[in-house]
DNA sequence: TAATTCTTGAGAGTAGCTATCAGTCAAGTA
DNA sequence: TACTTGACTGATAGCTACTCTCAAGAATTA
């Protein structure tokens, strides 16, 4: 059993944002203690896991809650989350393309400000300059 | 010269977002014609082009305006540019790996619920249980 | 002339946090 | 026993970055 404190260290989420998600529903069933406080088994870390890969990816809270819901709905619901699940992979497949794209324009610029340090060359003011192509 | 509504189409970004990131002095000395109507040319699309990339790694519209009057200020600011582009190199690098390992949850999870179906078989109301270890 | 289309800025609304705060409880210390 | 410290609680306020709606004005088309 872990605290939501322990939580958040574990799986890189602020506790805020825990408490977030546990209040818009992303968590089912999460015990309390006699005190109240948040019980997290390795079970309901799974529910953070998936809810963290989901939202990682840009689904937002509503979806995510539906999703949670149909899991918890049961085996008529394998269909449509199997169709979510293929949705967010596609999604997460093209996220990863535009990164790609993204980081070569850092490299670009990366080593263009290096050639201009130690050739000690100015970019006449004008930083935009060092992109060839105009779009993206 | 391309009008906003052309811009947005080309750089796939919303002519909304595009007014909102003018407004926050994203995009400096963007002409305008008789009408008062925003002239992009192809050095502003550079402008663009940056601008998406900044965001798309998660760098705020505050810290990317930095960036911005950095290169308006000029060739003293050349080191601190540098620094800018390479923190932000590593920090796309993060997140592609970040984004790596969320994609093998996605096509585990598409997998299994494959397997699911092919077999009709349960899940057992627990859909957290196609996880193996707990933690991210 | 009238209707449509495009752009404009202002401003309201929204999602998803993020931070603050007062209150409860348990454990440790004087 | 009283006091302090620290963890957790929910409520609520505030923030960022959009996102949407709107009315006004100019140009295009019927």
């Amino acid at each position: 059993m872990y605290t939501i404190k322990e939580v958040a260290k574990l799986m890189d989420v602020s506790e805020h944002t825990l408490r977030f998600w546990a209040k818009s529903g992303l968590f089912p069933g999460v015990k309390r203690d006699a005190n109240n406080i948040r019980q997290f088994s390795e079970h309901d870390l799974g529910w953070v896991k998936i809810v963290k890969c989901l939202r990682s990816v840009g689904t937002d809270n509503k979806s995510i809650k539906r999703y949670i819901d149909l899991c918890l709905i049961g085996d008529s619901t394998i269909p449509e989350r199997f169709g979510i699940i293929k949705a967010t992979r596609i999604k997460a497949l093209q996220q990863m393309e535009e990164l790609k794209k993204q980081l070569e324009l850092l490299d670009y610029k990366e080593s263009y400000y290096e050639e201009l340090i130690k050739n000690n060359k100015s970019d006449k003011y004008n930083p935009a300059n060092d992109i060839k192509e105009a779009v993206s």
